[in-house]
DNA sequence: CTGAAAGCGCTTACAG
DNA sequence: CTGAAAGCGCTTACAG
């Protein structure tokens, strides 16, 4: 069935022609006028929706340059404002707007995304990168029902076969800190790790678990201990591990921020890092380099994952074939000097 | 001179009668079709700018949102994504758009500037909010001829009298640092700061010079360093001034970042802060807290910074009288461990 | 390269 | 609350 009589972009007369109203009874609809009979402003309103109807206001330039909406939980970290400057150097590069929000204060709920996505449709946006644990894969479908693009970066959850992300190799970064600790000859390794369900956590503790294996270490469940991605789970953590009859001589954190917990708590203690306790981190930010002593971490491209998510939403949007909807950029363990041999 | 016989918005007609040529001809202008002679073109163009003609393509729904245009030099620094932040939260809770860019890797020209304000004026931006040193007074003029608002945070030079700016209380900041480790007993006192020429860096230091006549403290030149906003010049800095005849008892550093710098060749050298060596940060950002020992020093609001340029901003793009072109919010020194009585 | 004429898409003013 | 009629602003097709 043809929505509309032409074959080009639907006008006010075809919505008119198609739910049997008038144009100017259309044309009240759609600049939200009053005195419009409530089922005819409904039956009219589905109509400009289903058929994609767009105002003249809304028709964009030609050469207008795209726009992508990036949104993150909160922008005030090393982690996501070097990912930041990846995809800002990327739309520098491309020629690409990019507008940004972010959830801190308000959780993104079902109908704030619906009206989003519908604003998005409006305005044209080329699609949007995600770098947030707000939106949930049932909150990207008002988005996948619209067509918009969109690439995840790092989704906490497993993202649904259809939705695009990015990454890194979460795997291969856990199973080099854990091989580091053990050439060093370390054997009680404990794994501070990130929230428990989170996707990257789960490939970091099977990369540091296939380490184990891999040199006949039998796994002990009591050094593994999940939390926040923050100091106070490495602070509290390390005061857990301490706690148990045989306490590990290496940690592995799930990140920077658990690693800077752990050194500062392993300092509060008069514990000498690494002469007596070896750590290693996760992300390779400043933190890394900075924190005394300067931590050894497994690097992730933040820079690269960026610049990556766009020219993949670009794509996307452009409707070229995807390789393949997920991305993975290589992580590297970067040796500095909070590794030791056990004492 | 009446450039349009009606009172509204200039029409293509109305543009066509000024300059005496027909309204399709104007069209092709408007279009930038080919066939149009160029003497015809220049004339019309001109009378296109000089009314302000808009468009349709151009207008915008009236209940779009406002879009505020945002300039980082980088947005990978605490400095920066703490601003960021606050703009951000400004944003989310009066309902502005923010379109972000950064000059990293392009610093800003004269013309790339010209195309960008008259870009912002094609498409009606509400205004820039500028937190970079790459734009200068003069770069400024193209947005000051179109009436486009412009807020500067923390700018390098002293902004002309008619640019609005938002800083913070630096002279007090430098005073209350100073007066701080007068207070412990030290009298040399060096000053590790900022580019010289910077307007932030000089409030700094005549706080800090003030505090010093004010004890009958002789002002030292030879305690005096300036250089970059940087880590090294930190680690540069402290070399300096500890082969002086007469070595400074503290350093009161220009950002946390020199601090961590100062902190850094401290620690090669064996020197133990606070003991052997006080010293003052300034900024306050997570880097002072997270440093170890934690370091003392003047705290920054810069995410209220940021959230105040923007109230600013939309003040003035609304048309509003400004109170002041120069807002300054309050620093305030915060105590930590990286300061105490000379030895 | 220009513009009179026709026409498109939308809105306005108003009669019912 | 609706829509026929008039009209506005812009574009298109084409004659000169």
């Amino acid at each position: 069935m043809s929505l509309t009589s032409s074959r080009g972009k639907p006008t006010l007369a075809d919505i008119a022609r198609l739910t049997g109203v008038s144009a100017p009874t259309v044309s009240k609809v759609v600049n939200g006028r009053e005195d419009v009979a409530p089922e005819t402003r409904s039956k009219v309103l589905a109509a400009l929706t289903e058929s994609g109807y767009q105002s003249p206001g809304h028709k964009r330039a030609a050469d207008a340059p795209d726009v992508v909406e990036v949104v993150f939980d909160s922008v005030n970290s090393n982690y996501s404002s070097t990912v930041l400057s990846g995809i800002l150097a990327g739309a520098a590069a491309m020629g690409v707007e990019i507008v940004l929000t972010t959830t801190e204060g308000s959780p993104a709920s079902g109908t704030e995304l619906a009206t989003r996505a519908q604003r998005m449709q409006d305005e044209q946006r080329a699609g949007m990168i995600v770098v947030t644990s707000a939106f949930s894969d049932t909150h990207l479908d008002a988005f996948r029902r619209r067509r918009i693009p969109v690439v995840v970066i790092d989704p906490l959850n497993p993202p649904a076969a259809d939705v695009v992300s990015v990454g890194a190799t979460n795997w291969a970064g856990g199973r080099a800190a854990a091989d580091h600790l053990l050439d060093l000859g370390h054997r009680r390794i404990a794994y501070l790790g990130g929230p428990e369900s989170a996707e990257c956590n789960q490939a970091r503790l099977h990369g540091y678990m296939s380490a184990l294996m891999s040199r006949g270490v039998a796994f002990a469940p009591e050094l593994v201990i999940h939390g926040k991605f923050r100091a106070e789970h490495g602070i509290e953590g390390l005061a857990a591990l301490l706690a148990l009859p045989e306490p590990p001589t290496a940690v592995f954190a799930g990140n920077d921020g658990i690693a800077v917990g752990v050194l500062r708590e392993a300092r509060r203690r008069g514990i000498h890092v690494p002469e007596e306790l070896s750590l290693v981190g996760f992300d390779g930010t400043v933190l890394a380099e900075d924190s005394v002593p300067a931590l050894t971490s497994v690097t992730q491209p933040l820079h690269d994952m960026g610049r990556t998510a766009l020219r993949t939403l670009l794509r996307e949007a452009r409707g070229e074939q995807l390789d393949s909807h997920r991305v993975e950029l290589a992580t590297q363990l970067v040796v500095r000097e909070s590794t030791a041999r056990p004492a």
